[in-house]
DNA sequence: GGAGATTTCCCCACATTTCCCCACTTGGCG
DNA sequence: CGCCAAGTGGGGAAATGTGGGGAAATCTCC
């Protein structure tokens, strides 16, 4: 199982490409090196899967009743923002201008690894998500993983 | 199994065409290339269902009940609609007048894949529609897939 | 049944975007 | 001190989206 981690602040050129850090790549599977597929992320920001932890998902989804309304709804607003996209020869990725404009992104990309996939933010985006959040990380430990 | 993913805007030209983006045209099955049944949605758009994902269709309602009236009239209100069709040199198809004042469609589309098919929304019909959906697509997640 | 008018389909042409490749700079390591 | 790896930027070729013209098929009206 793949597990990203650590954070990078990588510039966003004019073409809308960002690169992804060596020490991300590194922890790939064989098989899924240089194929990921981005999407819109829960927060303002864009989520990176790579090809083996997406098809995972899509698995998930394939087994939906699509005659249930809200399972077509949910399948649409996930699937309309997710695009496969492959590794240049220097390790980048091209962000779509959907989902730049979603994550407000401008000239900086700050890239975060959360274990199964890369979570990329606007960093002035990021720091007031921040600081809406409670930042009591211990408290939130706890209501999460206490028992 | 075919997997559709993503959005893009094009235009309607005057004799009612529209292109399939070549990512969606990519990820057809080789025997399916461009041939392409296309029907009216359950939602305000139109469903286009590749050539082999239509067959799998089919298949489903000939397995029906045909002595059953709800299931009679299920059948003839999606076969009424359906039209079979084929991609042209550059890509596009050509929508047909009943299907397009069903999707409120002008000079623009949107298109975007579903997982087995492709949807073709009126940008101003879609927005409408989103505004009538609750639109906290983390609700709808944590509901129809968390456990 | 036939001629004209209309629609449909296929092909060509253009402009834009996208993608791929090459080159430069910086910093770390041997 | 030099080499290699990693991040950044840009140029050129190919692919993609868009519009329109003309031939063939279809329809309509006489």
């Amino acid at each position: 199982m793949t597990s990203f981690k650590g954070q990078a602040q990588y510039s966003v050129d004019k073409k809308g490409r960002v690169a992804i850090p060596a020490k991300m790549r590194a922890s790939l599977n064989p098989e899924a090196v240089g194929t990921f597929t981005m999407t819109r992320g829960f927060e303002p920001c864009i989520y990176l899967y790579p090809l083996d932890e997406w098809q995972r998902k899509e698995s998930e989804y394939q087994s939906l009743n699509t005659y249930n309304r809200n399972a077509r709804h949910l399948i649409r607003s996930i699937l309309m923002w997710a695009e496969e996209v492959v590794l240049d020869g220097q390790g980048r990725i091209g962000l779509s201008k959907a989902l730049i404009e979603y994550a407000g992104l401008s000239d900086r990309a700050l890239i975060i690894g959360t274990m199964d996939r890369i979570e990329i933010w606007d960093p002035e985006v990021f720091g007031k998500f921040l600081s809406e959040q409670p930042d009591d990380h211990e408290a939130l430990a706890e209501s999460v993983m206490g028992s």
